[in-house]
Order: C-alpha cells, then sequence, then structure tokens
DNA sequence: ATTTACTTGACTAAAAAAGTAGGTTTTTGC
DNA sequence: GCAAAAACCTACTTTTTTAGTCAAGTAAAT
C-alpha cells in the first residue's frame, strides 16, 4: 500500500466518473479538463484501471470510461492498489533468514500496520465520497453542521 | 499524508526504539544492524524525527537515541508525517479560482479522504503496535489463535 | 586525550512520478 | 466510404524523490 499523488490522481479521476457517469460514457478529455490531469496521464493511469477491470471503455465518438461496478461497489484501495505497483514486501518474508528473532520482528509490526492500512481504506466506496459530499453541499447551503456519522453507511 | 518506504523506515526504527528503549539510549548504529537500514540513511531520517521532538538524544559514548514522550504518546501518523514533506495541497485551496463548480469538488473530496487516514493513523500508537505483536508472540508459543480485536485498545 | 556517537552538508545513482509526442485502431454519423 | 472522435499503444523526456555515500566536523564521557 503506497499512498501518493499517483494513487490521488486515480481516486480523483474515478470519482468524477462517479458523478458524473450517469450521463454515459465519459472521455478522458472531459476528466482531463475537469480535473487538471493530464491527457497522457490519464491515459496511463486509465490503463492500470481497465486492466483491473475497475473501468469498462466504449470506444469511437461518443465513446469513453464508465465505472464496471456500481459506485458503492468499489473501494479506495483497490483503485490505489491498481495504479501502484505493490509495496516490495520485507526482506525477509517468512524465510527465516535473519539473524536474530529481533530483526523480524519490527518487519511484522510494519506488516501488520500496512494490512490495518489496507482494511480501512478498502472500507471506503467511492458512493460513500460521493455521498458524504453531497450532504455537505447540502448542509453549507442551509448553513447547518454536518453529521458525518450519518454520511458513511 | 504520504505513505512509502521513506515513512515505513521512520516507523520501524522508531518501533526499534520502543522495543529496545529501556536499555537506555540506543544508538543509530544497533537500529542500523538489527532493522538493515543504513546508517547514513537513517542519520538523515532521525535528523527529522528530533526537529520534530519525537526522539532526543544523548551524546557521548554510550549514547543514542531514546523516544522524547512515551510510546502510547506517540502515534504513527506525526512520525510519517515528520519525515515526508507533506504533500502539495490542491492547486485551488479555497481561493475560488476555478471555472465551474465542479473543479473543487473532487479536490474536497480527495481532502476528506486525505483527513480521514490521517485520523486513522493519529489513532495508532507505538505501543499499541508493540502490545499488538507481543500478544501473538504468546499466541503462537501456546498454538492458539489471536484475538486482534483486544489488542488494540 | 581519545573514543564514541551525533551533526551537517554536499554529493550521487537509481527509481518513480509526471508529462510529452506520435502514432494505431475502432466506431459513429454524414 | 470518409472524416472525426475517441480509446489505445509505445517510446521517450524531464523532474522529483528515494536511498545512499562521503567527509569534515562537534560534543560528551571515560
Amino acid at each position: 500500500m503506497r499512498l501518493t499523488t499517483r494513487g490521488r490522481y486515480a481516486v480523483t479521476a474515478m470519482l468524477d466518473l462517479a458523478i458524473h457517469g450517469d450521463k454515459g460514457p465519459i472521455s478522458l478529455a472531459d476528466i482531463s479538463d475537469r480535473q487538471e490531469i493530464s491527457l497522457s496521464y490519464l491515459e496511463q493511469l486509465f490503463a492500470k484501471l481497465r486492466q483491473q477491470e475497475l473501468v469498462s471503455s466504449v470506444r469511437g465518438p461518443g465513446g469513453g470510461y464508465r465505472l464496471s461496478r456500481c459506485s458503492d461497489d468499489i473501494n479506495v484501495a483497490e483503485i490505489i492498489d491498481a495504479v501502484n505497483e505493490s509495496i516490495d514486501a520485507t526482506s525477509c518474508n517468512g524465510k527465516g533468514n535473519c539473524h536474530k528473532g529481533d530483526i523480524c520482528l519490527t518487519h511484522h509490526l510494519w506488516g501488520d500496520l500496512s494490512r490495518q492500512i489496507h482494511r480501512f481504506l478498502s472500507g471506503i466506496t467511492l458512493d460513500s465520497l460521493v455521498h458524504q459530499h453531497e450532504l455537505q453541499l447540502v448542509s453549507l447551503q442551509q448553513g447547518g453542521q454536518v453529521d458525518f456519522s450519518a454520511a458513511c453507511e
């Protein structure tokens, strides 16, 4: 699990799809305009998103991309994983080639933490992000407070 | 909030301190040996950790580093933030220089997500990681299953 | 005084991120 | 059939970050 601007771009683009996808396929040019991400960079990202079957494409005029699953069935972790090569595992992964017991100790601790983060991000769906934002918008218009607890599930 | 091997090194090193710190200050050379991180790289990381007052140093023979606070008062988020330059903010941060309402939309969504991740990592202390691992060790020796739910808070 | 260990800064190589360029297919509508 | 719009593909360049090296210090304890 790696967290950089690359993953942020991917999540942002997927959010754009989730928001505008109801109007049929969305072209990368549209996303590029709206989100200010270079078209060719988007192409690279979407090649990977397509490989992982997070999006499907429609070619030709009027074509573009759409989410291949419902937005409440796509979570943030899989988007980030799709565009980032998975982080290199610890050097002594189960092989037991560590001098003392101490070495693997913190390696495993890091692994645990990594898994916790992954599990956390797996619980956040595109849909919940969009939904949460909509609630905020409404609230702003009414000048009220946002109840975040209700926004997620 | 950025998540790379750099932050992982920092967390690993801090965990090493948390585990061995009871025997007085720990030298970077020790950490380097145990965790297989190059000494000079550790020096860079610890310079930043010291700036953020996460560790304090003791010079001279027998010297080294120790946690400047109790391990249950140091969380993972601040360790990662200490060694990573904070990720560049969105281009239109409140200035309202975005063409349509749409542009800032996903930017804010990403900001929300980013904050959620940060909040999550803020809740994980060094102590809880060490503690969790100790429980696992005991369990392995007894051949039993680990109750993760009990390990954290 | 000497050893040990941290401090600082400059430097380098390699990898990843980000962006560019130019082309090829596929599909649609005229 | 043809032109345009879009995905798709490949190779390349630039910039930034990561990871590490080197060297000349400074400070503290024995």
